[in-house]
DNA sequence: TATTGTTATACTCTATAACTATA
DNA sequence: TATAGTTATAGAGTATAACAATA
């Protein structure tokens, strides 16, 4: 974890400001992060396969659970039942998902990847996961170490937020 | 690290999702954390104190950095000048900073805060704090590492964007 | 010419409200 | 009465373009 010769900073990643205060706050080391895969994830999927990052989660959560239903999804990523809605009418005309009415409850929908979209979410994952053990200074044991630490904060979701 | 009493499973926070091929995309880990400090943010500060994520963090490296300018501020939380200026125009209007010109370069802003501005800070940085590290289910330790790995992510910014 | 900062504007993201159709 | 999903709309958040003042 420690690297003697590059000490820790209290300064900004850009712009050189004290942050002393700041490194104390997840939230705000989260966004500084965040921009860094951001960047990342614009780079190797958002430009050149035309795909918004949110796209990319939902495409990837209806490829690893066929058959699942819009509020599952909004369940997932915690955002409202609308905005589901039409994220995934996007993804039916772009062609890479399927809608099918379901036969046990004929209010919800049944959602699964078509075979363009199976093979874009391979070539999207491939890539980010890719660039983003190049482009990171993070060993491959501090990347475990970071997902599971990050896995941990999220799962402390029922618990902030109820439910 | 490991914790043998709550295996880790290839599920959705919420929603219980498979999401095996997503948590090896750090991208995502990141956003799904970030659910979980936002929340905390907003219940710890953003309602009782009436300021938003980006406010408090341009108020807390204003108060950390007097005397710095706009663009040095924008380039530490990449996001363009204008959303800064107008920013800056908020946290003014509520008494939180204050905005002179620079007697060395006249077309540059100095900003310091107001000691109510200060106070603010304070209470604010305080109260997150003390919530994250109650709601986390991260020792002390845990923590530590955890800043440690963003701020190394946070620090590749430069390779990825270039600057 | 380049830089600081502003205004005006537009686009994206996400939320709420109101609705339908089923259960 | 509650739930799945949709449409319409509104509010943040952030970006680009065009500009003024200064270096």
């Amino acid at each position: 974890m420690s690297n003697r010769r590059s000490p820790r900073l209290d300064l900004t990643p850009a712009g050189r400001m004290e942050e002393a205060r700041l490194q104390k706050v997840l939230g705000y080391q989260l966004a500084q992060a965040t921009i860094v895969t951001d960047a990342i994830f614009r780079e190797q999927v958002g430009k050149p396969l035309n795909l918004r990052p949110v796209e990319y989660t939902v495409l990837t959560l209806i490829a690893e659970n066929p058959g699942g239903s819009l509020v599952r999804l909004a369940r997932a990523l915690c955002v409202t039942p609308p905005n589901i809605s039409t994220m995934v009418d996007r993804l039916e005309a772009k062609g890479l998902i399927a809608r099918e009415s379901s036969e046990e409850d004929r209010r919800a929908h049944v959602l699964h990847v078509t075979s363009k979209g199976a093979d874009l979410v391979r070539k999207a994952t491939q890539k980010i996961v890719a660039a983003e053990s190049q482009a990171l200074p993070l060993s491959a044991g501090e990347q475990a170490i970071l997902a599971e630490l990050l896995h941990k904060v999220a799962l402390a979701r029922s618990k902030v937020l109820g439910g």
